[in-house]
DNA sequence: CTAGTTTATGCATACGTATGCACGATCGTC
DNA sequence: GACGATCGTGCATACGTATGCATAAACTAG
């Protein structure tokens, strides 16, 4: 049924072997011959059984990309990147859209170790999560992209998340903010475990102590911020400013202050975190603490090829990026307690 | 280094064959040398090359997945979907972010060629591209998701367009609209040509024929609907209704109406198409023409995998589901021209 | 002109699994 | 107790490609 390279040398009235040699390039053949082969893939319109070629070669020119939801407008945008990168690599991307807080490593393991990829770019480990580890220790070359995981000796891309905290708790407090509440994302998560850590540390160094009856920890999704959001505002008194572990999670306490007619950021300032393309759409331009998601996407593939094409020296490395405040719409000095006269 | 069957074999004293039929739970090997065989797979970390088992059975347990934005948080939504659905069926999803509209085709087709993938989802074809056809001529089973193609034999899931479109029409015209604007999608997609021409024709069938100078075309970007309601809105007189041939452009006219000031829905009313997650957000909360997307996706894989898996009739499928008008906030009669007294 | 070298090609095999076929063992039946 | 049926297992091979090794042909050098 399938044009195979026997085919091909038949066609040229050359060996199998030959074939093979002269479409890959081999310089033994000589140029007569490889045109001649070459003429006949493409008249008869061969094209090589990767799965046959990955048998040999052992490798599979897949990359895998595990994310943990894909509806989340953070990780499209990481996906982006990546993809782009992996097919400049010459290389394939398998997705794996796992919520990997649901502890279903199992469904993933099988897939990988049957060496259907050949390296993995994890973007969304969790701290309890082993897969990474598992899968390196299986020989799978593995990077960890914008979270850590604590004992994995893996390579791992990050941005400085405990700095990005202090940034937006020393901007917060500094705009003179003293109820400040915090939707934090999962536990289990480095970067909001981070994030919160540099946060409560930039906000005690200004003796503004984060109230504990004002932190939430959500799921880092729109929904988690719109509800969590309503929740705090109906305190009394309600928090003057918010610091959301994440953009999206922000979009969704901005949605909540409109249903419930709050101003931002006159009686409300939300600050979020990732500086996604989203957030500085007109309706939300939202004050955020960037990381560069696009270079550390970048540079989290090329790692991962560099280890795959075996140039890169053992020991994993890790790469922190700094992060950096955004100022836009969404806060503002707290208004007067009083009000005016 | 890596385990194989043959290890497994040795290790329970029984040939590779048996290794084979034990865990693939064929019948006719006795219960107690399956139990050894388990036993010393599980023992043993064993796990099955696939590749290896994807050369013999000619088949790879993997679907591919064709977009063309990623980025445009219409994809995600589908891919969560298609990726849930297929995984559900055993599959894996290999992704494609191909922007189509650059013709590179050829890009794809030696991957699949390859036998990479056992069969295709396209949930962005356009209509100038022949891929589909040239896929599924080569024993590659496709279907065709959201868009049409004017050609090509194949599967096919959509919604009418066409009727939602005419819904569109329908409801800017009764609302009192006169002055209603188009921002369209890529020419070559069956979608945006669809939606406009029910569009039209329900506008006239209501006496108010579009006028060309309220056209605009884009490629269903938030930029796309951005730029070209600030465009529109600098005319003279404004319009005042615009229809957005998709959410995401709506979004982005949203954006552009709050930047100049124009009010929501008073001075302008904006329309979208789709109703994906984020349209019924409360910043946005945009008036929209609802396609079931969850139901099309799903029904999309089924589709495939039946065909996959051999129970499908040879002639292709369509199916079409019907779209309806979701009424939120972005919508309203037309402000009285002269204004109040 | 011969021996040694280079060059180009083919032969054979391997990758790891699935499976048709054959064969030995076990069972039931008369 | 012998014979056919059934059952369980192993042998051999195939999938399509890549590659080490052998070899034939062409060439170089003395």
């Amino acid at each position: 049924m399938a044009i195979t390279s026997r085919d091909i040398a038949k066609a040229a009235g050359v060996s199998q072997s030959t074939v093979s040699r002269a479409l890959r390039g081999d310089t033994r053949v000589a140029e007569e011959t490889r045109l001649r082969v070459v003429e006949a893939a493409e008249r008869l319109r061969y094209t090589p059984n990767l799965l046959a070629r990955s048998l040999i070669t052992n490798r599979t020119k897949t990359i895998g990309v595990v994310v943990s939801d894909i509806t989340n407008p953070f990780y499209p945008e990481l996906l982006d990147v990546l993809h782009a990168e992996i097919n400049l690599s010459g290389y394939r991307t398998v997705l794996f859209n796992e919520r990997t807080d649901e502890g279903n490593t199992d469904t993933l393991l099988p897939q990988l170790a049957g060496r259907a990829v050949d390296g993995m770019v994890f973007a969304s480990a969790t701290l309890g999560s082993r897969s990474a580890e598992i899968f390196s220790r299986a020989g799978l070359p593995v990077v960890l992209l914008n979270r850590r995981v604590d004992e994995a000796q893996v390579d791992l891309v990050i941005s400085d998340n405990y700095n990005g905290g202090q940034l937006a708790g020393r901007f917060l407090a500094d705009l003179g903010h003293r109820r400040i509440a915090l939707i934090a994302g999962p536990a289990n998560t480095s970067t909001s475990r981070d994030r919160e850590a540099g946060f409560r540390e930039a906000l005690e160094a200004r003796g503004a102590q984060l109230d504990e009856r004002l932190r939430r920890a959500g799921d880092y999704s729109h929904q988690s911020g719109y509800q969590w959001c309503i929740d705090l505002m109906r305190l009394d008194p309600p928090p003057t400013a918010i610091f959301c572990a994440n953009d999206v999670v922000a979009f969704g306490a901005l949605d909540a202050a409109k249903r419930l007619g709050v101003r931002v950021p006159e009686d409300l300032s939300i600050l979020g975190f990732d500086d996604i393309e989203m957030a500085s759409w007109e309706v939300f331009s939202v004050t955020t603490i960037r990381q560069p998601l696009a270079r550390m996407a970048k540079l989290a593939v090329r790692m991962l090829i560099e280890r795959l094409e075996g140039q890169a020296e053992p020991e994993p490395r890790a790469v922190v990026f700094p992060t950096q405040l955004v100022r836009r719409e969404t806060t503002a000095p707290p208004a007067q307690e009083g009000g005016t006269p």
